[in-house]
DNA sequence: CTGCTAATGAGATATCATTCTCAGTAGCCC
DNA sequence: GGGCTACTGAGAATGATATCTCATTAGCAG
């Protein structure tokens, strides 16, 4: 049976509050405000059972671990921060991407990942 | 100093056989049909070598092991087929993808990935 | 051809992300 | 509140990629 902890809280509050994917390590650190204690085995076997319920989708980007973000939100795309490392979302989707396929292949699904400075490592510079 | 040596032939001339990206496995896998004895040491050495030379470009695509492929050839994107988690590129790239961004965002680069089957794949199911 | 030394091959080792173990803790039904 | 048992935390174990070590091999300049 699936019982309602503290930790499971945490770590879901954890990702709400964030707004954009986060990996197990980002999650711990964030969720560890809340909960100190908190352990890495028990973010991983949360993520896992919360995928399981449908209520994450797992966001996996090039030369990272892979993160998490609450599912339910519409059709988006990444940006990946070369100063921070942080990943946040785009809101946007350019159309026609069906036409770029060759010949006898057969598309299910797409990412467009967008690399630079996000706003706050930008100004920094 | 360098030295031209048959396993660098051969690393390079199954890159170029190929004409997608490959991973040290299948680079490894590729070029023992000219070196059977070729170990995997050297192809790691042997690509860090030819991308410090800039005749390599890396490809990462989430979830598996960094590819290379020829440098010098225009701007393309990349077909992961999940029959056989080959990858293929793709000759084109939509337009506007600018203005997909947030306020303050830098833009530097973007990597777009198509999932599906690739025409071999599709045909055997 | 000869010698110098860069390059190689095989296995050991490092590095990480992820999972496992297990004793102790704490949800939740009654 | 009590008891059953799922859940937790810390560290060990695993699995996979990438690098290192070192004795041996083989480019290439002279």
């Amino acid at each position: 049976m699936q019982r309602t902890t503290r930790q499971r809280e945490a770590i879901r509050a954890a990702l709400e509050l964030a707004g954009r994917p986060l990996s197990p390590q980002e999650i711990l650190a964030a969720a560890r405000a809340d909960l100190p204690q908190l352990g890495l085995a028990t973010v991983y076997r949360t993520v896992k059972g919360l995928l399981a319920d449908g209520a994450l989708r797992t966001v996996e980007l090039p030369g990272t671990p892979a993160r998490y973000e609450l599912a339910g939100k519409h059709h988006h795309h990444h940006f990946h921060c070369r100063g921070c490392d942080g990943v946040f979302e785009v809101e946007a989707c350019p159309t026609g991407i069906r036409g770029l396929l060759p010949g006898g292949f057969r598309l299910e699904e797409h990412e467009i990942i967008l690399y630079g400075l996000c706003a706050a490592c930008g100004a920094r510079r």
